[in-house]
DNA sequence: TAGATTGTTAATCGATTAACAATC
DNA sequence: TAGATTGTTAATCGATTAACAATC
């Protein structure tokens, strides 16, 4: 019980995340957003667990802690579940973040609305060679790993995104981390060292893959 | 204590690991991959934990589990924990993988080693527009998609990696798991309906950005 | 020897699950 | 009303953490 005390008809919102919530919160909240997309209007905490992989009770605990979202026998609005996760994780405003790497995948990334679906903004692309400056990657034009440390404190950029070879992934990260990133989120598999106050994240498709085999295999 | 009574110098595997131990014994893997093409040949614990965010005496308490991995006072020889890791998920061989899509994201995926240095081998591109049949991703020439059926069943394949926009994530899918594919991984976050003996993982970057950022922000 | 890191214990906390009354 | 699904409880299990002896 080390949620704050709620008097009568308020919300039961702790202090402070667990990592277990903050992290499934966001996972339904993507589903939601896709749910939302594919013009659902409502959906079940089960149907939500086949989509996560988490089981409906739990995905109904962690809800039930912030208030009562879901109506009886229907489910959850899908609109109203968005608003209320997003509050709850603090994240409801747009956040831009920056590209590295303008290559197949960066192209890819920029185009698709992986990143845009979810309140987050490419609001730069950089690339080493000198040969790709000025070119065209989604609707933006890429510009020289010069120009990154400006634009991340002009645009008040927190969250950087690693689209290049593992070779390029750590010097690419430092640039990152120079220019006052805090977030990395990279594509490739290489290891990178940052200091203490910068996260990295990792693209892992093999891993997953990996345990998902195990399982298959017993 | 679910463990097998093990008798003296045998090794203590359970019977079948727990969704948590997999997943974590497989990111470890993944570390230890990157760590060795870094020319490294031991590594601690607490290392390990720092690039997994996985607490360093849960690392050790997964690994005793199934014998004494490591050297007091200098950590874990690389090579070997690889192996004895493998040994433990029963994925020791190659695995064939079918990879639909390719345009820009299929390409850089099938020209880098993320599923390469796991144990994966693409064995087969296809793509569903006739004009990219023949060309070459990678090593491979695209497909259409009206060999999977054959490749799949000769190549004894059970993975299949969508590179697919959204609106076609669902249709790549049935094909894929008319052929008879039981794990599929998508890279685009559509939602995907299976049937109840395949698994949908989906690549979720936004996702890991969204709580990431909430404990940037708290 | 001195320093480092494993292997292991014990105590706590969070996740998981089944079950079911409440209610839409 | 009948069917469905939430909100919630209670019981169990796994994860997390600090601490430290063992030992390389």
């Amino acid at each position: 019980m080390s949620q704050a005390t709620a008097t009568k008809g308020e919300s039961l919102a702790p202090e402070r995340l667990t990592v277990g919530v903050a992290a499934r919160l966001s996972r339904y909240l993507q589903v939601l957003t896709q749910a939302k997309k594919q013009g659902r209007d409502s959906i079940s905490s089960q149907e939500i667990g086949e989509y996560t992989h988490v089981n409906a009770t739990q995905i109904r605990r962690d809800l039930s802690g912030f208030g009562k979202f879901g109506k009886r026998g229907v489910g959850y609005n899908i609109d109203f579940l968005i608003l209320e996760i997003r509050k709850i994780l603090r994240t409801s405003g747009q956040h831009n973040i920056a590209l590295v790497g303008a290559g197949q995948l960066g192209q890819a990334i920029a185009s698709s609305n992986i990143f845009g679906d979810h309140g987050f903004h490419i609001s730069g692309v950089f690339d080493a060679d000198p040969s790709k400056r000025g070119s065209a990657v989604g609707e933006l034009a890429v510009q020289p790993m010069d120009d990154l440390t400006d634009a991340i404190r002009e645009k008040n950029i927190i969250v950087g995104v690693l689209a290049v070879p593992p070779g390029s992934a750590q010097s690419a990260a430092n640039a990152l981390v120079d220019a006052g990133v805090k977030i990395v989120f990279s594509y490739s598999d290489a290891l990178i060292d940052t200091p203490p106050d910068v996260t990295v994240h990792r693209s892992n498709p093999a891993e997953q893959l990996l345990y998902a085999l195990y399982f298959y295999l017993s």
